[in-house]
DNA sequence: TCAAAAGTGTTATAAATACACCCATGC
DNA sequence: GCATGGGTGTATTTATAACACTTTTGA
């Protein structure tokens, strides 16, 4: 049995109220850190449960513009990329039973039944690649993280679902949508790079073959060698030409079987 | 000015009070006749206006489930193909102002309210391929047809984008989705898949390499020469092996740029 | 016999894949 | 010098692409 601290239904109260019911949107924010595919994710005031950030849709707001506002109430940035992943919407899609300890007045028998409602919840990533950008936690929520997406088994109701979706449409967008622009750091290296492509696409990809190829695309600048230490050879640096990247990105479907 | 057709109220009131405000789902079912890709449009009886067709999800439903029970109340048919192209929701998505003509008891102007909110749409797109297939209009609609996917500037609203957005997906799902299997008639012709493909894709395909690629692919049956009369040489009939053809799709998402 | 459209083959280019080998570093 | 991982080259296979030639039909 889940209760809501009683701190946060004034809050709330005044947020839901301008909110479609029924509507949700939840977004799985991605970042390339520690040679990892890292995702943010947010633990709830109510019922101590960890989710991916998500929000409600002004009666009168954009979809895209309520999950821009949901993005940047959680990470207070503007990100570079922002795709749909898909809709969710099962009959039972809602949050397990709440204790109605506390709920003895009108509005708080209101926030229960706002909160426990069925939600259909619209899907979006984001990519994020600024790794010493502070995260602030909102009212709503008791404490925020970056967990490996290794590990979102610790997500709570659907969302470890959503994070898999979000994974998915993300490698299908790596071709056509500048993704290495939202992930990578301002200069990196081949095997970083390498490193993240074969962590979306989840497969390995030769070294050599990978280095070859996305050196002919003529999108990177090298800038010589990485000053950091290593136990062996180390990497040169590069940037990413941007002008360069976005119009080799294409969207051409083969015909490939 | 529209207005909402009086004895439309009583049926619809019904249907409307056990879904959800503000969602709706729109589909876009797409078929391959007479060497066109067509769309399925209907004519609401709200507004004489031409829209794909869509409706609402019942409180206790799945979205998926809606969008089949959609389709069914207008085609009769388990279609073999259900995918999301995405959900559309600028905060001025919503029918143009209604007259309150005829709208003099509570229940009417309920129906206005209803009609005339804003909606947040799920886009699913549907593949039909028997041609033969008897339309019934819903009492919701006055009338029903198909129409080539390059007169789609007849619709309303955005429906004209949505078909469009549709149109794409179907295209990104061409290499992993059996979008032959759901499209093709039973038997067909190389050149009808031909012009298929170049349908979905909108571009042209080398014939000789298109034929080549497909029968490499070894998912066809060769079944003998076509019986109809042509004006020149009749091409060969084929059959879709369903097994081989399933497993010769993929996914594998290449480096490519 | 001719036009039209289907069926087939040839060749060139480019991409994906599999490896092998060398190089720079810390220990 | 040696293990480690980065950088580079080469050869094979496969996919894409351009295009030419042949075949079958109706008129």
């Amino acid at each position: 049995m889940l209760s809501i601290p009683s701190h946060v239904y004034e809050e709330m109260s005044l947020y839901v109220e301008r909110c479609l019911p029924h509507l949700s949107i939840d977004c799985v924010i991605f970042r390339y850190n520690n040679d990892q595919l890292q995702v943010l994710i947010v633990q709830s005031v109510v019922g101590d449960i960890w989710l991916v950030p998500g929000g409600y849709v002004q009666k009168a707001e954009d979809i895209d513009v309520a999950a821009r506002r949901i993005l940047l109430e959680q990470t207070e940035l503007d990100n570079l990329i922002l795709n749909q992943f898909g809709t969710f919407g099962s009959a039972d899609r809602s949050f397990p039973e709440l204790s109605s300890q506390g709920a003895h007045d009108m509005k708080s028998k209101e926030m229960l039944n706002w909160i426990t409602q069925r939600f259909v919840t619209i899907g979006y990533y984001s990519l994020i690649r600024d790794n010493d950008q502070e995260l602030r936690t909102s009212n709503f929520h008791q404490d925020i993280k970056w967990i490996n997406i290794d590990d979102r088994d610790e997500l709570s109701l659907d969302h470890n679902t959503l994070v898999t979706s979000a994974r998915k449409k993300l490698a299908q967008d790596l071709l056509g949508q500048p993704v290495m622009l939202g992930l990578l750091p301002e200069t990196f290296t081949m095997p970083q790079m390498h490193r993240l492509y074969e962590l979306i696409l989840d497969r390995s990809i030769d070294r050599g073959n990978f280095r070859q190829r996305i050196l002919k695309a003529k999108f990177l600048i090298k800038l010589g060698k990485s000053p950091e230490k290593t136990s062996s050879r180390p990497p040169l640096l590069y940037k990413i030409d941007k002008d360069a990247y976005l119009s080799s990105l294409h969207q051409n479907i083969k015909l490939g079987f």
